[in-house]
DNA sequence: ACGATAATCTACTAAAACAATAGGATAACA
DNA sequence: TGTTATCCTATTGTTTTAGTAGATTATCGT
């Protein structure tokens, strides 16, 4: 259970596109550089993000990407699943067919628990909130002066 | 962010050996047969969870494994972390030396609170009450009379 | 002592997922 | 019309996963 890279690169980049929110569209060899990710990578993960509809583009000369709706309406649950897969921690969560084993029910009921764990915080939080967390602790960080 | 089959496979193994904590011994062909995991790989798991001291053995005719450790004692998170490895959703979270990126903090609080999240869940439930889960649902499911 | 039983140990492998890399096509601006 | 930057498709090396295979060792009942 770790996360991949895709997910921690994905979320960081949809980040940086939030703290622009309003501003110029932001390009893939900006966000890569400040970021630190390969730029064809990225390429990659922020199409998917575009696939989703969180973030939508333009093209040519003075283009790049947006967000493609205002960073309170984006939870990170959606950005999570997109870059994550379906977090199915268990088949038999999604395909609750009749289970021969004896042991499954309830090993079942804690993989539906963690998934809720997880679920309430990724729906407790929006892109707004990570943006408002990351100014301030910019503000009280000595590293970001 | 999936659950392993080593996971899986691990918490229905020794959740059968709990139900039968304090009786015989059981062996790896019997949880293999019980629950429809191949018997090699099995073997495996049950291995790590030995070698975690979780569960013990005897070896000859009439051997098999049992828990090391009443089943009150044995919370989730030992054998999660047995089979899953250190559930540690972004490196920087274990070490948190000096992040040069600027989005990087915010993110890290988000993988910080996922953490927290699931060592919760974990935290909460023993194999004990995984025992009694178990037995309850058997009684009440048209499945298992 | 002997044979059956069941754990233990080590090595190997097929398949999938992951983390990229490469190169060209397309659209838009100037 | 050239430059910029997205878009699209394919390929690749590495790692992890989910097993298989086979030999060895300890223990028990007879």
């Amino acid at each position: 259970m770790k996360l991949s890279s895709r997910t921690r690169y994905g979320m960081r980049a949809i980040l940086e596109l939030a703290l622009e929110h309003g501003k110029a569209p932001l390009q893939i060899k900006t966000i890569a550089e400040r970021e630190d990710i390969s730029n064809k990578y990225l390429e990659q993960l922020i199409a998917m993000l575009k696939a989703a509809g969180l973030v939508r583009s333009i093209r040519g000369p003075r283009g790049g990407y947006m967000l493609a709706k205002p960073p309170e309406e984006i939870h990170l649950k959606e950005i999570f699943l997109t870059l994550e897969g379906p977090m199915v921690p268990a088949e038999c969560l999604e395909h609750p067919e009749y289970c021969p084993r004896c042991s499954d029910c309830a090993t079942r009921e804690i993989w539906r628990e963690l998934q809720e764990a997880v679920f309430g915080v990724l729906e407790s939080v929006t892109l707004a909130d990570l943006v408002e967390r990351s100014l301030r602790s910019k503000k009280t960080s000595n590293y970001h002066i």
